[in-house]
DNA sequence: TTAGTTTGTAACTCACTGATACAAACCCCG
DNA sequence: CGGGGTTTGTATCAGTGAGTTACAAACTAA
């Protein structure tokens, strides 16, 4: 239990995850390798080989059951507790994201959510109330955020990064077109959906 | 040149185009292997020798010239021509796509944009003005829409997954929770970044 | 000219993936 | 209760894709 993933393994866990996810909202409660390789293009040997690795968690001629999968996935990825996130910017992207059920279907909890406007402020936005940027260092200390969300311009991106870095977050989830510069030991990801758009567009134009 | 890539090598080259478009964006016109590394965790040699397969674009000493490079990696993904994509759902997150430079900096083109909302239909955003979802079939033809992105709600989207297929759109790029059903032929991206942030998570905890 | 940088490229190794195959376990139906 | 169909779990094997190391050639700056 204690090895490390390889990142192969760990990326196909977590698009197992992902389908597995959405299956579970359509109502689905039971799903075979086979049904999970066509939408997310594995094939289903290479399924049951990674799952198998870790347990026996399907029942043959029959598959898998969703629930304790998705519990399982978690648990090798080591990620089934809850995490506390910090949203930054209450405009229409930051609506968007503290309004979708996207990031609590995964164990991801909003813990508060940041803005410099003084309009924006004090507005409430689901069960949230929109804190002003300057309480950032108090409250990644009191919600213990370990994660940052930049639903900002790409103009204060990079102040933002600093703050977080400085108030000891590791990782920032970067959804602005800023080129972020950080320590080595804090993780960026960018969300580039046009990027993703190109690659898929590259297979199909093939 | 009319050899297909493989899928890793176009993931990679997917990336540094990301990486570059963010290093222009932000003022710098030159940019070597080990930096582009630094972004995307892809080995210096690995970037240079998937460069160095198509031609030599680099200045030895110096490194990549950023304008030239994008071209370049343009060319090489076949898709450096401008696309049409249709956008469905003027809540915040449509409002927050068609507002942002994301995927217009890659040549995609925001040429339509849905809702059936009678109060959004009509409604100007950017320079773009809402239609209503009835006109689906007639824009897709008379605009040469390739691509549909989906920011709607997740009961929704099955239904406008079919009509796009139906209209002879192959490629949907899905914000929503559904797990779409369609014809193998049409390529379906369900953007999913709670899903990349458990990804990046595990590293983090590791 | 000299020192330092960075590309382009070769060679080697190893781990990962895909393909194929099959027995064991399970469901459904008659 | 038994038989046919389905799906998992697992083994084996071959091919390839990626990391590593190494180094000459081209460039900048001083």
């Amino acid at each position: 239990m204690a090895e490390q993933l390889t990142l192969g393994v760990a990326a196909r866990l977590s698009r197992y995850l992902q389908v597995l996810t959405q299956a579970k909202r359509m109502g689905k409660t039971s799903i075979s390798s086979q049904a999970i390789s066509e939408y997310t293009n594995v094939n289903p040997t290479q399924i049951r080989r990674d799952l198998s690795g870790f347990g026996k968690f399907g029942k043959r001629g029959v598959g898998y059951d969703i629930d304790t999968l998705i519990g399982q996935v978690r648990k090798i990825l080591r990620t089934s507790g809850q995490h506390n996130i910090a949203l930054f910017g209450a405009g229409n992207l930051g609506q968007a994201i503290a309004g979708s059920g996207a990031f609590a279907d995964h164990g991801f909890r909003i813990s508060a959510m940041f803005d410099t406007d003084p309009d924006k402020v004090g507005m409430r936005i689901g069960d949230l109330t929109v804190r002003h940027y300057s309480e950032l260092p108090l409250v990644v200390e009191s919600e213990g955020i370990e994660v940052g969300v930049l639903a900002i311009p790409a103009g204060a991106a990079q102040q933002v990064a600093d703050d977080l870095v400085s108030s000891g977050v590791k990782i920032i989830f970067n959804y602005s077109d800023a080129l972020l510069s950080v320590p080595s030991d804090v993780t960026v990801h960018t969300s580039s959906p046009a990027v993703e758009l190109l690659y898929a567009l590259y297979f199909y134009l093939s």
